[in-house]
DNA sequence: AACGATTGTGGGAACGTTCCCATTTCAGTC
DNA sequence: GACTGAAATGGGAACGTTCCCACAATCGTT
């Protein structure tokens, strides 16, 4: 049987052809090792449980021989699943959403799946459209990470069968993996308190994003625990951009009296505090303290290290598949919260 | 044949399954549409011209109202090609790297394909298996933005047959998509000159990236027209890190005399001068004035915002994908160069 | 009217895998 | 050594497409 080294088309190198009519396919490993395709591919099936018996030790020893690789589409076709993953998120430029992502990579490549990603742009319904795009593409699930408030595309998908999972961001109802927003709000805010402050501005975010809710919830139950009434004008709705941030603290700024801590709902709108502050000739920590959210890298490195709320998320990745791979999940178990932790940095200090 | 209305199994509200046994089916098409599944398949083929005939018609109406979706897979096995792309960069979270993949996708989707992503790290030789993941994945070809000098995987991926372009980075030899990174030296130190300074610092990121170089390059081009010879201290070597650009600048800094202007590789290391500058108690651009290199959004919001230069990663994104499906390209015409442009902001003045 | 050239059609064999099912092999027991 | 049940094996039919080929229909030309 030994006679018979593969009828593969050997390069002269010694590689092997990827594609075309050369390619090593699993009739030639079971050749090879002499047994038939179906032990090949039982052999070589990832799913099962190893078995070190003569015979797979001779098949997987072929197919390391010949440089065999499964092909993928035709795995699929036969299987009636992908092992691949689609990810929608509002956009990768986003770090956090980039942080999400490479995050989600590492865990569906541990969980031996393959992502892929689309963006929408965080456009109301863009979401539909990426969603067609990778399920039509074949993936087996779906990742969302742009969630809105009452928004009705998670139970459309329920209906169509679609399995997904909900990240960053839920509605309340769907399998979700997401960070305890609430007492990263609260952490922040009572970080804030801490120091001394007591009139402390918020920059809301956007109130179809339950995370930007959660954290408004967490500074109002902090500042309650405090006693201090919050000022309706110190909490200002936004949205997740930089200018937006800008904009919010230019008015948190013209306030009488003014606010002496400012707590962004995300590191973005806090950069845009910060320029807003700076423009404005006040300083930081020292005219007005400020806390992000996230701790996406630059902020550790900006002039004046942002204090901020630092999120797993790799263990919101990893939730997030394993919530995916779960095909029966108890009803009361389809909600994962990670834990974030406060990073003070120099841009917090008294009033 | 009309009586036939699809044995597809419709769900009560209308809608179709996605998967499994129920399945609509390329012969569920055809049978719907009087035709055989010859026909229909040519017909829905997206790759021919599209045709409106009679027959024509009654297959697309049949497809539509069936909610047929082809099978990528059954598709990808029997055409031997994916219609995907593998991407690889160094890290998502470097916002230029977002940025290009964003572009990618778009220009992916314009030409009927698909990209998927894959990180290294920036570590040398993890694009090897970076690359790997995804050709088993079953990738067409290859877009790296991790070229770097003198590496030779380029050519083991040309030996394995594997089609690849370089983007952003080149080697020189293989397919490439690239701005023109002297020209964009050259015009950001041009008007720094321009502005009066003479003693111009750089912080020229790693000689290992061919962007990095080409940047080095308009600087010394710019800086001898202008007769100005360039003190060796004032080239600083960097990587792309914010981090890395605080050291460079912190060396900067600390020169005597002291340059009047830092033109730094890419905002990131912009960012991390602006931090050092800060920290020394040195204003942009009174004290300093400061270039960096990208556009990338965050650059534009910041307190000072930053003169730098823009790259049209949508031109780059196009000519890759092109790039990559044209089948016979002219010898000498594998590499495409995208201009750039200097875009002036708050962070450049005279010295 | 006859001819070749062009266009459109359907049958059926691939593509490379998985998985059902029938068969063989083997270890263990009486 | 015959008998059982379990475990391992191989044959072959899927999975849903595309594409080759043979044939039919249509066209324009002489």
């Amino acid at each position: 049987m030994a006679g018979r080294t593969g009828r593969a088309l050997r390069r002269g190198d010694g590689r092997v052809q990827r594609k075309g009519p050369g390619r090593v396919t699993l009739h030639d490993v079971a050749a090879e090792a002499g047994v038939s395709k179906s032990t090949a591919s039982r052999v070589l099936d990832e799913r099962m449980p190893r078995s070190d018996s003569d015979t797979a030790l001779r098949v997987r020893q072929a197919a390391a021989a010949l440089g065999y690789v499964r092909d993928a589409s035709a795995a699929s076709l036969r299987r009636g699943r992908t092992m691949t993953v689609g990810v929608i998120v509002p956009r990768l430029t986003d770090t956090v959403m980039a942080m999400l992502y490479e995050e989600l990579a590492l865990a569906a490549s541990r969980a031996g799946m393959f992502v892929v990603v689309a963006t929408t742009g965080d456009t109301p319904q863009a979401d539909r459209a990426a969603a067609e795009r990778l399920l039509n593409r074949g993936v087996d699930g779906l990742i969302l990470a742009t969630a809105r408030e009452g928004d009705e595309f998670p139970s459309m998908l329920e209906d169509e069968g679609v399995k997904f999972v909900l990240a960053l961001r839920t509605d309340g109802e769907s399998p979700s993996s997401v960070a305890d927003d609430r007492l990263g709000g609260y952490l922040a805010t009572r970080h804030l308190l801490d120091l001394g402050h007591r009139r402390i501005g918020l920059i809301a975010g956007p109130a179809y994003a339950s995370s930007a809710r959660g954290r408004v919830e967490g500074y109002r139950q902090a500042m309650e625990e405090a006693d201090t009434p919050v000022d309706p004008d110190w909490v200002v709705e936004s949205s997740f951009g930089i200018e937006s941030g800008t904009e919010a603290a230019g008015r948190l700024i013209g306030l009488h009296p003014r606010p002496t801590a400012i707590f962004a709902v995300n590191d973005n709108t806090a950069i845009g505090a910060l320029s807003a502050l700076t423009r404005s000739g006040l300083s930081v920590p020292g005219d007005m303290s400020l806390v992000g959210y996230n701790d996406i890298p630059i902020v550790s490195h900006l002039p004046t290290p942002l204090t901020t709320v630092h999120i797993p998320f790799d263990r919101i990745a990893d939730a997030a598949i394993n919530l995916l791979g779960d095909d029966f999940p108890e009803e009361d178990d389809l909600m994962r919260v990670a834990m974030p932790t406060l990073i003070p940095r120099r841009s917090t200090a008294g009033p």
